[in-house]
DNA sequence: TTATATTTGCCAATATTTGTCAAGACAATA
DNA sequence: TATTGTCTTGACAAATATTGGCAAATATAA
């Protein structure tokens, strides 16, 4: 249930000592839906990424990054098959496309 | 737009000579939607590899595993950073989980 | 306790997905 | 040409899923 990103993102939050609220009005949502973010309960959009690395003063590639990583973990979590999959996804996407 | 899975039914279809409406049918499905799902224009569900291999003598494992890339695909295309975060899940993946 | 911060459950509005159907395109055959 | 069979396309409403936000519940701290 938990994703990497909303780890991320609370880790970063509360080092900085910054409340849901603050981060909440800048990202125009509720402090509840911030909540749920980070901890995973609501995902994350796309174009909140860029966002949250200004607050939060963090490198935008790195949160994009895990936020990827984190949609790739939804469609393969519980499948046995993944690791071939993935191979065989990795192979094709280096090739041009 | 084309999927893996999808060319994959399609080449064992016509090479076996079954018509649409064939493979329509044991799918309890319209001959429309399996023309979408071998164009890769309708999703192909899950519990339906298992009947297309079936039906097409294929193996279920090797149609799951397309199934699954078509599925990490669709989240990764147009991603500058996927290669990164390919990595990282298969990381992950393999240490337990 | 009181005050503040976070979480949880629920709802209705919105958006997406779904199956179904009819019409269209296309090729082969008469 | 007209007919037949197969496949494709687009549109539509119904079913499903997702969404944001509220307010109550719960934590945390002083």
């Amino acid at each position: 249930m938990a994703t990497q990103l909303g780890d991320k993102i609370r880790e970063l939050r509360t080092k900085q000592n910054l409340l849901l609220r603050q981060v909440a009005s800048k990202l125009d949502a509720d402090t509840s839906i911030i909540s749920k973010m980070e901890r995973g309960e609501r995902p994350i959009k796309k174009e909140q990424i860029a966002i949250l690395a200004d607050i939060l003063k963090a490198d935008k590639e790195e949160l994009h990054t895990l936020w990827l990583a984190d949609q790739v973990m939804d469609v393969i979590k519980d499948e046995p098959l993944a690791d071939e999959a993935l191979k065989s996804v990795s192979k094709k996407i280096k090739k041009g496309k």
